[in-house]
RNA sequence: UCCUCAGUAGCUCAGUUGGUUAGAGCACCUGACUGUUAAUCAGGGUGUCCCUGGUUCGAGUCCAGGCUGAGGAGCCA
């Protein structure tokens, strides 16, 4: 009653300062009637009448009506791609089609001006290495933005789900001091002089250092969380994680986002269930709350494909294929399994495989995951129990001593995209592992603890966060679901 | 790091067996028009052909080395 006088008033008369109203309320319909203040960045003008406005709360542009006669040629002149505008009006059904309503202006502002010749983005289709290379402005185009309100979505899913199941979220050290976790290769932290590090014997003495000990970024938050959750029984982290690996892969980034579950008196087969349910709930929020974003990323994904080969082009269009992973059963498949699919593969027999499978214990190369992936079950696969000497040490021996409790989760077009385990909870047999790998026990003493003092079953993953946004919006690279990727040679912005 | 491919106007790209002054579309500038949807029409070329060296009478084109990017592999998430 109260905010239906407010409105009455509002529209006699413009207040002072009106408030801007986004654009993603704007045009929701409710507002039609109602004198308005737009505020964004102008994408096109046509006809010296319409301005296409955006402002990033929405895929959709506002149109904005000028007649022009009434204004400054000068003014007008300043309506360029790229400008940021302020506009009020009136927000009536539009005249035209194309859109349900639009803005016909009274007032009308440019905050910032934007030099048609030298700003970077066209009104056209622009490449998207060519806006990675622009990656300061790429998020004032529509790929780009709907990539990052989705990229935000899931990040929001997640933090809901675990919150809803009675998770913690952890937050595990950026800056570890232990170089024994043994997933890559590290980048250092220091505050050394690197012309001139302290020395002592002719080696480089750490215990100089800030910390007084040799320190990097973090690779992983598993560790951390694995002593949290022999507190808490069921807690994840979501942070940034680097490798100082030289990969130039779609995949790879040197500075990406992780989220690691870990879960205390929980076996391999409640760590897949967890997955499993997870990814679907995230799949099934984005698919909920981004509809518009997805269309659009549904569309762009169409065009891009028109030009290969029908053979390349994806069987189902983006948001069937979000559908269908979140409505239908991961495969689950032994490694013992998967060989013997391979081993009897089309590919394998005709010598199609780069890397032939001929016997149990071969590392499975890209090829085959995508093979069992994309070709022989086309759904997500959740691989288990493989052969311990190609995994890592914590994990969990089986009782046959031949194989450990991991699961790889591997989906379409992005191959692995969780990796995870029963942790090996009994102290002897995680010190003889430990042995094997040439891991010193005592740089490890306070994740031996936690075996030591009231172990317990536990188990969980690392799931890549941006290998998650890759597959939800269907771009090809994860340097493009990240707002600022940092890859080998390359940490502009 | 390895393999393959690419680098020409602001962007996307064409450029013949090595041959005169390097082109197109879009963008941009000027003008016209005005209910448009990446508006339309007319006119205008804005260039270190990635860099360095070499072969040649002559190199965007051929050769060598380098830089950058992409795809794939490895590593993995």
């Amino acid at each position: 009653m109260f905010r239906r006088l407010l409105l009455m008033l509002n529209s006699c008369y413009f207040e002072p300062h009106m408030r801007r109203t986004e654009i993603a309320k704007a045009i929701g319909g409710e507002k039609i009637g109602d004198k308005l203040k737009i505020m964004g960045w102008v994408r096109t003008f046509r006809s010296n009448r319409f301005i296409s406005v955006n402002d990033g709360s929405t895929i959709k542009n506002i149109q904005a009506v000028v007649d022009f006669e009434n204004f400054d040629a000068e003014l007008l002149k300043r309506i360029t791609t790229g400008a940021s505008v302020s506009v009020e009006g009136l927000l009536v059904e539009s005249l035209g089609k194309g859109q349900a309503v639009e803005l016909q202006v009274e007032k009308l502002e440019v905050l910032g001006d934007s030099d048609p010749d030298k700003f970077p983005l066209q009104p056209k289709r622009h490449s998207l290495e060519f806006l990675r290379e622009n990656a300061h402005l790429r998020a004032r185009t529509n790929t780009f933005s709907a990539v990052f309100r989705i990229r935000h979505a899931v990040a929001y899913a997640i933090h809901k789900y675990f919150n809803d199941e009675g998770f913690y979220y952890i937050h595990a050290p950026i800056i570890t001091g232990s170089d024994a976790e043994g997933a890559g290769e590290m980048f250092a932290v220091t505050n050394f002089d690197l012309e001139n590090p302290p020395k002592k014997d002719g080696e480089i003495d750490y215990s100089q250092d800030f910390f007084g000990k040799k320190t990097n970024l973090t690779v992983s938050g598993q560790l951390e969380a694995e002593l949290a959750a022999l507190a808490l029984s069921k807690v994840y982290t979501f942070g940034p994680t680097f490798r100082a690996e030289n990969s130039n892969t779609s995949r790879h980034l040197a500075e990406f986002w992780m989220i690691e579950p870990e879960v205390a008196f929980a076996d391999i087969l409640d760590n897949m269930d967890l997955a499993e349910g997870f990814l679907k709930y995230v799949i099934k929020h984005v698919l909920k709350h981004c509809k518009d974003d997805l269309e659009f990323l549904e569309q762009r994904k169409q065009q891009e494909e028109k030009g290969l080969p029908e053979a390349q082009r994806s069987e189902l269009d983006l948001i069937e294929s979000l559908n269908f992973v979140s409505e239908n059963d991961f495969v689950r498949l032994t490694y013992t399994e998967a060989i013997d699919i391979l081993r009897n593969s089309k590919p394998n027999k005709k010598k199609k495989f780069q890397y032939l499978i001929d016997e149990w214990g071969a590392d499975l190369q890209s090829e085959h995951e995508r093979f069992l992936v994309e070709k022989h079950f086309k759904k997500p696969v959740i691989l288990y129990n493989y052969p311990k000497e190609i995994k890592a040490f914590y994990m969990r021996m089986n009782d046959d001593n031949k194989t450990v409790a991991a699961m790889d989760i591997l989906f379409p077009g992005i191959g692995e995209i969780v990796g995870g385990s029963q942790r090996e909870e009994r102290l002897e047999v995680l010190k003889t592992k430990m042995a094997e790998f040439d891991i010193p026990e005592d740089e490890m003493w306070w994740y031996l603890d936690t075996r030591k003092y009231g172990t317990v079953v536990h188990s969980g993953f690392g799931l890549g966060f941006e290998r998650l946004v890759l597959f939800i919006t269907g771009m090809g690279n994860v340097r493009d679901v990240i707002p600022f990727p940092r890859t080998p040679k390359n940490a502009e912005f």
